[in-house]
DNA sequence: AAGACGAAAGTGGTTGA
DNA sequence: TCAACAACTTTCGTCTT
């Protein structure tokens, strides 16, 4: 019973190339050599890879969404309600026999689970969105939240609760770097303490109860993201990668925050490739303050010699 | 004026008895 | 279950560009 998804096992180092070092461009949907910059393959099926977006605004308006259709089929029984709202009752009894599967599901009233999942369902789709989340991560969100129904998870919680965990979930499923706090924000507008412990409840129920896999969050991961947000030269993120990896091998890594840590790579990467970009603007990409930054950035430069002659 | 820096106190999450 | 702990945040005063 437990779903099977396709990237659990995503840590793995070793691929096929010979490349060692495998990092996820997760708004290009690739995967991508860390030492070259050389694009090994797709990471996400069904992305369209000739957006680019360097602002979650552009994301949002660039990102094409419902194109090919082939995902559709997600939504089946609780789509086919949809569209056949007036197979309803009684009347469409006799023809029930020669319908197809889809159809009779459609022909009975809609039960109350039902009905959430529509909602869960439409919410989902909403919220990912308006992140330019690709299709497969509302995909998996949708298949968790649907498994989650089925054994009884959903009782008791509010929907936006388990979607909200549904579609972090499955973010971290695909190595996507967005916070629980970013989910939520984005479907409520808001973020307060009580609804965030919520949701952090949920995440941690699904995570054990579905035996979801969830792939270590890597610094490495993040890189591209910042990259791309601040239309950084692909350069910086290598070196910016390089640098983690040094800061790694130091010991400087562990226990800390990957976002902030990336963060700091960049932004080191950055300084010594004369480009200047504030500890503000970068620690927002990755949802950390910039006294985070800051102190991985003194941490990282001072274990590796890299503060004399930064810039010229 | 804006960015970088560092100190100090507060917060939420993890860990181990 | 609770207390200790490390990491991160918030806030703020000061220095640098």
């Amino acid at each position: 019973m437990a779903a099977e998804y396709p990237y659990d096992e995503d840590r793995g180092e070793g691929g096929e190339t010979k490349c060692k070092n495998i990092v996820t461009d997760p708004i290009r949907g690739l995967k991508i050599c860390a030492d070259t910059g050389e694009v090994i393959g797709e990471d996400i099926i069904g992305t369209e890879s000739d957006v680019k977006a360097y602002t979650p605004e552009e994301r949002q308006q660039k990102t094409h969404y419902g194109g090919p259709l082939k995902y559709s089929h997600h939504y089946m029984g609780v789509e086919a309600s949809l569209e056949h709202p007036r197979d309803h009752g009684p009347k469409g009894l006799k023809q029930k026999k020669i319908m197809s599967r889809r159809l009779i599901r459609s022909s009975r009233p809609l039960t109350s689970m039902d009905k959430n999942l529509q909602t869960a369902l439409s919410m989902i789709n909403e919220v990912a969105s308006r992140l330019g989340m690709p299709e497969i991560v509302v995909e998996d969100a949708s298949k968790i939240y649907r498994e989650a129904m089925e054994k009884g998870l959903t009782r008791g919680r509010s929907i936006e609760s388990i979607v909200s965990a549904s579609l972090y979930a499955a973010s971290r499923l695909h190595g996507l770097p967005h916070s629980l706090t970013d989910i939520i924000k984005a479907m409520k507008g808001n973020v307060d303490a009580e609804t965030r412990r919520e949701v952090a409840r949920s995440y941690r129920l699904l995570v054990r109860d579905l035996s979801i896999r969830i792939p270590v969050r890597r610094p490495e991961n993040f890189v591209y993201t910042i990259a791309n947000a601040l239309a950084l030269p692909e350069s910086v993120a290598i070196e910016a990668i390089k640098i983690i990896d040094q800061a790694r091998r130091k010991g400087l890594t562990a226990g800390k925050d990957p976002g902030g840590l990336a963060g700091a790579a960049v932004y080191l990467a950055a300084l010594k490739q004369g480009i200047r970009k504030t500890q503000k603007e970068i620690a927002q990409v990755v949802g950390v303050t910039e006294v985070t930054i800051r102190n991985r950035y003194k941490e990282i430069a001072q274990a590796l010699g890299i503060e004399e002659e930064v810039e010229k």
